[in-house]
Formats: C-alpha cells, structure tokens, sequence
DNA sequence: CTCTTAACCTGGACGC
DNA sequence: TGCGTCCAGGTTAAGA
C-alpha cells in the first residue's frame, strides 16, 4: 500500500540503524513472497556490510559492495527495525539479523511484495524501465506534457504508470489531481501545457508534504518505527467518495477508472 | 506501442 | 456467531 512517501518514511527511519551495519544472517521463513526470493539473499548478504539505504521509485535498496537486496512492499509489506529477541507473528516472513543485535523484520499479509538480488554494478530488470522520480528535476510539466501526446487512457491511469512517471499510486494521484484541478477521467493526450506545468507542481507539493507528515495511515501502514503516518487527516478527495468536497461543498462523486477506485470533485476538477 | 483485463494473496468490513 | 461478498495503498503478464 505503500506509495512513495511510505516507502520514503520507511527509508528514513530504517536508515540510522541499519547503515554500517554489518549482516549477520538472514533467515527465511516464508520464501515465496510475490517471487522466490533468490539464492543470493542467503549466500551473498550474510557477512557483507550495509552501506546505504537507499530509494528508486517504490523500491528499496540495502547497498553492499557485493551488490544490493532490492525490497519492495507490495500492498501490505512493513520493514521494522527490533530488538533480536523480538517474538514472531503471523506473517513475518524474512529477518535480516545486524551486529548490532536487532533485526530488520519484513511483514506482509499479502505477499505482494518482494525481496530480490541485483548484483553491484547492474541494474535489476524491475528498475530497468522506470519513468523519472517525480521529486527530481527531471519530471516537470514539459516531460509530461510531450509523454502524453497521443495517449487516450483517462490521465489518472498515465499519473500511476510507472514507466511515466514512479511512486505515485492510487491515493497521491487522486490528490494531485484534485490539487491541480484536472479531471482524473480526462485523455492524458488532451491535457495542456499549462495544465502538464500545475499537475507536476501539485505531484511535488503532494508527495512532499506527505513524506514531512510521515506518509498516510489507512490500514496496514506503519513506520519503521511503529508509529502511523498522519497524512490522512488531510486527504482531500480519496477515500472521500460521496462527501462534501472541502474546497466547494459539492458532493464527491465516486467512479472505477482503470480498475481502481476513483474519487474527483466534478465542479473543482475538469 | 498503447490499452485493458485478469491474476497474485490475505484480512477486514459489511450484509444477512 | 457464522458465512458469503466485496474491497484494499501495487505490479506484471497476457491479450486485443
């Protein structure tokens, strides 16, 4: 469930106790997640050092010298840092065990998610194809503006593609468009320059603000911490379906586009 | 290419 | 209390 700023949030909070460290095993207990999780977790990372955490898109990265455990939290995946002697529950698939003697516990009820081997110097092929992160300088309403030329799906659809653009999901792009004033139901081909320039600005206005406020809570989220996101409290339209629009009063009108369920003010957004 | 659809899996909420 | 149904923050694979 996680979109960018939960991954973010995740990030930033795993960070301090997991860099430098040293992994000193790594146990499986569930090891089909959403693929096999490859020989390489057990043979490779057991022994090397953590350099970095780091992001791309909604994946996250335990750099080693050797290459890097690619993570990815599906619908429902959680990484928490805890004391070693911490019990198991119910769907705690994979522990990576640190010198420090707490562990780096990865949950997930679903098994959407997935834990992955890209060896040092290439690139995984789940990363290969992926759009430009949308808080960088590189996506901005001209790169979506010239994407989007001939592209029929409704721009919602072309917001939560993550060859387009990554990190962006069914709640943010539900509030950037609302943000922006954009139709979500709107050809992506037959949105405007000017339009491309305000839906880039309110993606970065959005994700940021949400990463400051620790990501959105709704029901499996939790920091790495343990503690929830707070972003929820100011969710504009989603989730809002059939309630009154904060910013005109008019009743929220609730639709599936592209399978996936779709809140939008008719009079706010065109 | 672009776009749509089904599928992966589990748990919680809701209606009867 | 129990059971059936629907829904959920993501992504890929397959087909049109």
């Amino acid at each position: 469930m996680p979109e960018l700023p939960e991954v973010e949030t995740t990030r930033r909070g795993l960070a301090p106790h997991v860099e430098g460290q040293r992994v000193a095993a790594v146990i499986l207990r569930r090891p089909d997640l959403r693929w096999p999780i490859p020989a390489e977790i057990s043979t490779r990372l057991p022994g090397r050092r953590i350099r970095s955490v780091t992001r791309r898109a909604k994946y996250l990265l335990l750099d080693t010298d050797e290459g890097a455990a690619l993570l990815h939290l599906g619908m429902s995946g959680a990484l928490r840092v805890l004391p070693a002697a911490t019990p198991i529950r119910a769907h705690d698939h994979v522990d990576i065990e640190l010198d420090s003697g707490r562990v780096l516990r990865f949950n997930d009820p679903r098994r959407f998610g997935c834990l992955l081997w890209q060896p040092a110097g290439e690139t995984h092929p789940l990363l290969a194809g992926l759009g430009p992160e949308p808080l960088s300088d590189a996506f901005d309403g001209a790169y979506l503006f010239r994407l989007s030329r001939g592209r029929r799906a409704p721009v919602k659809a072309f917001l939560m593609d993550q060859a387009a653009v990554v990190g962006v999901g069914n709640i943010y792009a539900a509030e950037a468009l609302f943000l922006a004033g954009i139709s979500p139901l709107r050809a992506a081909g037959k949105v405007s320059p000017e339009r491309y320039e305000r839906l880039a600005a309110s993606v970065k206005t959005v994700l940021a603000h949400a990463i400051e406020r620790g990501g959105t809570t709704l029901r499996d989220f939790i920091g790495p911490d343990g503690s929830p996101g707070y972003f929820e409290q100011e969710l504009s339209v989603y989730g809002r379906g059939g309630e009154p629009c904060k910013a005109c009063g008019r009743v929220l009108r609730e639709q599936p586009i592209g399978q996936r369920a779709s809140v939008w003010c008719p009079r706010c957004q065109r």
